[in-house]
DNA sequence: CATTCTTCGTGATTTACCTCA
DNA sequence: TTTGAGGTAAATCACGAAGAA
């Protein structure tokens, strides 16, 4: 029987702990964090709805037998089950790093820490720094694929005398990166885009003012016209004046307008602003 | 100069999510 | 359908070097 709701209290200070509250609490016991979890499960009997409350002791699982021993541990805490994973993927990379001490060493200057598990014992952590050699190689390696697959994880590990979690570890950290830059660099051509449409767009509206304007002042114009020179537009019923070609019509056009490329077709703006 | 502070690059960790067997 | 393993992205921490004050 899993349950299916669950419902969780933290006991700590917080209510609410994001990764960076959790990043914060590093290097004090997490394992603490995990026995403050009070889990409240509702099974799914079917003859009954119980409640059933425990205590979530992920690192006391016989303390759970008393209430339902068929409760599956590892399903409350996923976090336990990483940790698990964690280690048995370090026993091997610990099995990795005695072969690799039988490789010939890239440099003389080895990063590789002997006692990386005791790393944290003394509450500060020795930042690892590449060597330039090591860095190359794997900057190359970058170049020829993003992502490794195991092996090529471990060669690459044996190679530089590193561990294959200090490999992996580079290439999250230069995909994350590199996809950091392109995504500035994205950011720049957008901005650059952006106000190139800007002025686009300024440069249009200031077109349509002018062209109001034009219109507006073609208006009182057409007014005087005489009768004698309007026609009717036979879509909309309006009049206008048809002489296209009259010259004093051009000339109309051609006052105040700023615009020389409006000179020449006077006959389809005329057209345009009366239909 | 020596010291302190700030910034930056980067290795490492944690968590959430996805895929696959 | 569920489960666990393995992998990745994202967010963040923290160390240490370099430069400024």
């Amino acid at each position: 029987m899993i349950c299916n709701t669950r419902l969780s209290l933290s006991l700590g200070s917080s209510t609410t702990t994001t990764p960076a509250d959790q990043n914060n609490n590093k290097g004090k016991s997490t394992q603490e964090d995990d026995h403050q979890e009070l889990t409240l499960c509702l099974s799914n009997s079917s003859d009954h709805h119980e409640y059933l409350t425990n205590c979530n002791m992920i690192n006391n699982p016989q303390l759970l037998g008393g209430v339902n021993s068929s409760i599956s541990v590892s399903s409350f805490s996923n976090t336990s089950v990483k940790r698990e994973r964690d280690a048995s993927s370090q026993l091997e990379e610990e099995v990795e790093n005695l072969e690799t001490k039988k490789v010939v060493l890239i440099s003389p200057k080895v990063n590789v820490d002997v006692d990386d598990d005791n790393e944290y014992g003394g509450g500060t952590r020795k930042k690892l720094r590449l060597t330039k050699e090591q860095s190359d190689v794997l900057e190359d390696s970058f170049k020829q694929h993003t992502t490794l697959n195991s092996k090529q994880k471990r060669d690459l590990a044996r190679r530089l005398s590193l561990r294959p979690r200090q490999v992996e570890v580079w290439f999250q950290n230069r995909r994350a990166r590199t996809k950091l830059k392109q995504t500035e660099v994205d950011c720049e051509i957008l901005r650059k885009c952006y106000e190139e449409l800007k002025e686009e767009n300024k440069r249009l509206n200031k077109e349509i003012q002018e062209l109001k304007s034009l219109k507006m002042s073609a208006v009182p114009f057409r007014v005087q016209l005489s009768a004698a020179t309007l026609s009717m537009c036979p879509s909309c019923d309006r009049t206008y004046g048809g002489a296209a070609t009259d010259s004093s019509t051009k000339i109309s056009y051609s006052i105040g307008d700023q615009k020389p490329h409006f000179y020449g077709i006077p006959s389809q703006i005329h057209q345009q602003q009366l239909c």
